[in-house]
DNA sequence: CCCTGATTCGC
DNA sequence: GCGAATCAGG
């Protein structure tokens, strides 16, 4: 893979937005972390242009001339395909970057046709057992692989997740790789921290 | 150990 | 220019 201008677009685009290199060089592909930190400082930007780019630019007006070949420019471009460049330079605005980039488009589906409880005992608290068939479906396919390890193998990477009961033979640790913070891998985090399901359907 | 970016240096 | 290896943290 090489350096080809749209790489190096979204490359750009991507550490603006405040991406970590292995974040952009998977979503590159063909590249490590190093090829993208590498390539971020033969670039020169280093420096992310983050909290207060307009700010810095007003501290430190470099007089600088452009030595950019413009090559849209050149071409008296007739208004055929109003063809947007979505890049943005001095804004005079100060703009207000959001963290979250995320362009999928997602469509949400109110694919919430019924609410399956929980079959397995939850470590944290038994209480809002509502979790969404997309995260059982994923905790009891990855049941699969779990590792199954038991009480002395677990580490502070190893999914914590409990299966079984404890008072039996049959009951192990999950002990795949934890999502980094959790105590659980990815699966089990996806139904241990649910977003707070509307629990007010309290008996009284 | 997982991750982060920064730097070096042979290619 | 490129990026793996390495360094230096978190």
């Amino acid at each position: 893979m090489s350096w080809t201008d749209e790489r190096v677009e979204t490359l750009k685009k991507m550490w603006g937005e405040g991406q970590s290199a292995s974040q952009i060089a998977k979503e590159l592909g063909g590249v490590t972390r190093n090829a993208v930190i590498g390539k971020v400082h033969r670039l020169g930007l280093s420096n992310r242009t983050a909290g207060a780019p307009a700010a810095a630019a007003a501290a430190k007006p470099e007089p600088k001339a452009k030595p950019a070949a413009s090559k849209a420019e050149a071409k008296p471009k007739p208004a055929a395909k109003p063809a947007a460049e979505p890049e943005a330079e001095a804004a005079p605005a100060p703009e207000s970057e959001e963290p979250a980039a995320a362009p999928a488009p997602k469509p949400n589906l109110p694919a919430r046709k019924q609410i399956i409880p929980a079959g397995q005992p939850l470590p944290p608290q038994p209480s809002a057992n509502e979790i969404s068939p997309e995260a059982l479906a994923k905790v009891s396919e990855i049941e699969k692989k779990a590792k199954k390890i038991g009480l002395m193998e677990l580490t502070e990477r190893t999914c914590k997740w409990p299966v079984g009961d404890p008072a039996t033979d049959d009951f192990w640790f999950c002990g795949l790789p934890v999502q980094q913070g959790k105590p659980y891998c990815e699966a089990h985090v996806g139904v241990a921290f649910q977003p707070m399901s509307a629990r007010r359907d309290r008996r009284r």
